[in-house]
DNA sequence: AAACCATTTACATTTATATTGACATTTAAT
DNA sequence: ATTAAATGTCAATATAAATGTAAATGGTTT
């Protein structure tokens, strides 16, 4: 929704859009400003504020070419928003909502991520440091019980404790590798780890510090 | 389960849901009052008794945003999604809003990126690594003309090249340090950088490789 | 009595508007 | 090419309007 223009600014709007009709082009900002009866500066500002609400659209620097938008206003944005829950924990298969969350949820670009029944998860530690992966950061997982070579996933080892590290594929067990120095590689058996997801990618907030 | 609206709060509640629903923005306390004619300080003491009872979310001090809460405590879906530009490049040190050649839209979580007029940034390279920023990674960024201390910004170097780096303020100039050790600090005086936004989170998608 | 509703008044902050003057760029004339 | 005029930009500044906040006060409802 555009925003709404101040009796001002819809003054200019009008002006404008009848000179543009007139003579096909915007006036100079002086000649503007003369009929306006107000600082060709001031005149100025006054585009400003009407290109931020996206109702014109100046190009070049030194250029008087200038487009009257239509309010033809990007609606799809519906379409792209996606929700997805925000998992706490994960406990014996069986995912949790973390509550203390914004209830549990949150909200991304479709278009950047798609699939279904996405969730997310918040990364505890640093383990996966030198994948960017930081401490407090929003896991995008796909729901997935398999996972390929070389793969970031969401593992349960022991049917307990839900971690996110590097998936390798060894001849006789999983190794599931962290992505910093500080900690060390473990490798599983077949049976001690399950697949709960792949990281298709990261959202990071509040680093207002 | 919530606390129940006397009538006058379920009044004034209607009426601010219609009207985010119309304008995408909630009226001034004076508008408000006047269409339900009462004083404007009448709506917002009604306003803090919605927000102690958990009905609407207000932000920052002087702003006009609100959103609509749900019976769960939730902003509502639709308020929160929030669509920001994606800036392709930054040229020459015109300012933001000269500068939209559309990179596209990004849709977000607007309780997880509060403020207003974000934009997003496109990262390239991978100096700021060992901060969880990697390459081809998508900036969130707050316009600001100034840094504080330690602030990862987006700086305009030389009106050219736009760079995200820790800022640091020097007696006699600015530092701009990379997070990764295979580049070095460069240090500028206070006249050959522009700062032009504050990075305050990430998204990154397409890991499906 | 306590919670709610409402008013008036004063104040701080933000946003919009406007001015002036200097400057850089473009355009047109020479 | 040079010059002059027109034009857009920018900075500093100022003012007005709109807006949110707070305090003091009193009425109404529960």
């Amino acid at each position: 929704m555009r925003q709404k223009l101040t009796q001002n600014q819809q003054k200019v709007m009008d002006y404008l859009k009848q000179q543009v009709k007139e003579n096909g082009i915007a006036p100079s900002l002086r000649t503007a400003a003369a009929e306006l009866d107000i600082s060709h500066a001031a005149v100025a500002q006054t585009l400003k504020f009407l290109e931020d609400k996206a109702y014109i659209r100046r190009e070049g620097r030194y250029s008087r070419t200038l487009h009257i938008l239509e309010d033809t206003g990007d609606i799809d944005a519906g379409q792209r928003q996606k929700q997805i829950p925000i998992i706490g924990r994960i406990t014996a298969g069986l995912p949790m909502y973390a509550q203390q969350e914004w209830g549990g949820s949150l909200i991304l670009d479709a278009a950047l991520y798609p699939g279904q029944n996405l969730f997310a998860l918040r990364i505890q530690g640093s383990s996966m440091k030198d994948a960017g992966i930081l401490d407090q950061d929003l896991a995008i997982c796909e729901p997935r019980q398999y996972a390929r070579d070389r793969e970031i996933v969401v593992a349960l080892i022991h049917h307990e404790e839900a971690t996110v590290k590097r998936f390798f594929l060894l001849p006789d067990g999983i190794e599931l590798r962290p992505e910093n120095p500080d900690f060390t590689p473990q490798i599983y058996g077949f049976d001690e780890v399950l697949i709960q997801g792949k990281v298709i990618g990261i959202v990071r907030g509040g680093m207002e510090g």
